[in-house]
DNA sequence: TCAAGTATACTTGTATACAAGTATAATAAC
DNA sequence: GTTATTATACTTGTATACAAGTATACTTGA
């Protein structure tokens, strides 16, 4: 296949990678790209003489890559999942249930450090935009919600993202990559849904939080409806004192 | 050391594990037992002597366990982290995040077909009690909450409670172990708590669902406030349609 | 032409070998 | 005695070899 690039993924963010990781880097982008279909079969052999490794780095990889969902560990082979739509919706409901239960415990916490973080995060954000680097972009949005969650240290929830963290890396990356093609007046929005988030967490609003954070799937998706339904079924979650 | 079982973890739950899983399996026992204490830095070399298999399957647990929050992978060996307080209290909130989500789901849809299956897990445990099975009483109480996340369909949720679930399993199973000695009367409140679970999720109220997983939790562990104060969290959760 | 059995080319899982790097300990220089 | 350097015994990551199992295809028999 000729393709204009010959790996989707940044090389420079692999420098300390092992050959393990690059292949579970590379496959993942592939794979979330649409470059390998759904439903196809994954031989260990087939990948490690594609990549040019051995067995042991391909089966790390897949192992790696079943861990995040978007292939399936079968007898033989593994069958490639990736993201339909359903799957992007779902991986928007743990962002959401995860996101808010950190802004919660944020709420009771001194924040101005994290602020100045974000507000920093922000401003290479900006510059990235103004010199269209959309990769640059896309690793500052994700350290964005990283450096929000690690605020509140909370390891199990900070496994959650971890594992979530590569796919929303890999679709982020792509994503914006068409946008500074065709959409590039997208960025002015995205930078000012940050703005409202670092304003929610500055002045712990929560609804302007849940607000900012809708628009941000917002963005990176265009879908709403699934996004507040999602968001209802948070706002039920109330108990009245029942006890 | 002269332990009175050989292995921590049933063997019989082994019988189609691979030699990677039951490292894994019986290393997570002995981490969250505290027969290996939290500090302590495990050589793949010296590990794979120990269960007299070669590195490949240790090098397999190590990543599995390392994805699971219960050890640390460094540059020199695998630092255990363990299963203190701490991590205790954050994996019930996790769980609390999911199993409310799902509860929310689980309102809008027919679930006669789960109750009934939850009926006859619940009688399951009931003869487990009968026969001081310890063992097959917590596979079933793990069963229980899985078949009621199963019921919803989210893969991503279940990919979390698949990080979660080995964890969960081997507290609980050393949990209960403890309890059938000492404790036996709790049991018969165990019981009760999953019958109010079955009837909040038959009767969709929310209320109740919220009071028995917080009993339910409560007896694994003999917490409360903690507990209580994740709850308020997710009370608080609420968006009152600003928009 | 079709059924049954066998052969073959796959598959995974495990063991082992080796290269490259790192910490510890022992030795040498001062 | 202290410091610097070398040697050694670790470590991880990767490649390769092999055993056991499974699906596909082919052959053999009717």
């Amino acid at each position: 296949m000729s393709e204009s690039r010959d790996f989707l993924y940044p090389e420079k963010w692999l420098s300390k990678a092992s050959a393990g990781d690059r292949v579970a880097y590379e496959l993942r982008m592939q794979i979330i790209s649409g470059m390998i279909e759904s439903g196809t079969i994954l031989s260990e052999n087939k990948l490690a003489a594609d990549f040019s490794v051995s067995r042991s780095p391909v089966r790390e990889a897949l192992k790696i890559l079943a861990s995040e969902n978007i292939i399936r560990l079968e007898r033989m082979g593994a069958v490639v999942i990736g993201l339909s739509e359903k799957e992007i919706e779902e991986i928007y409901d743990v962002r959401l249930l995860i996101e808010t239960f950190v802004f919660e415990r944020l709420a009771r916490m001194e924040t101005s450090e994290l602020v100045k973080e974000l507000s920093k995060i922000l401003e290479m954000m900006k510059v990235a935009i103004k010199y269209c680097d959309a990769d640059e972009f896309s690793f500052q949005d994700v350290l964005f919600h990283e450096t929000i969650i690690r605020a509140v240290n909370h390891s199990y929830i900070l496994m959650i993202w971890n594992n979530l963290k590569p796919v929303m890396e890999s679709f982020i990356l792509l994503s914006m990559r068409g946008r500074f093609k065709d959409k590039y007046d997208d960025f002015t929005r995205i930078i000012n849904n940050h703005e409202l988030y670092i304003e929610a967490i500055r002045t712990k609003d929560r609804n302007l939080m849940i607000k900012s954070l809708h628009q941000n799937f917002d963005d990176v998706q265009g879908k709403v409806e699934d996004l507040w339904r999602s968001q209802q079924m948070l706002s039920k979650g109330g108990v009245q004192e029942n006890d």
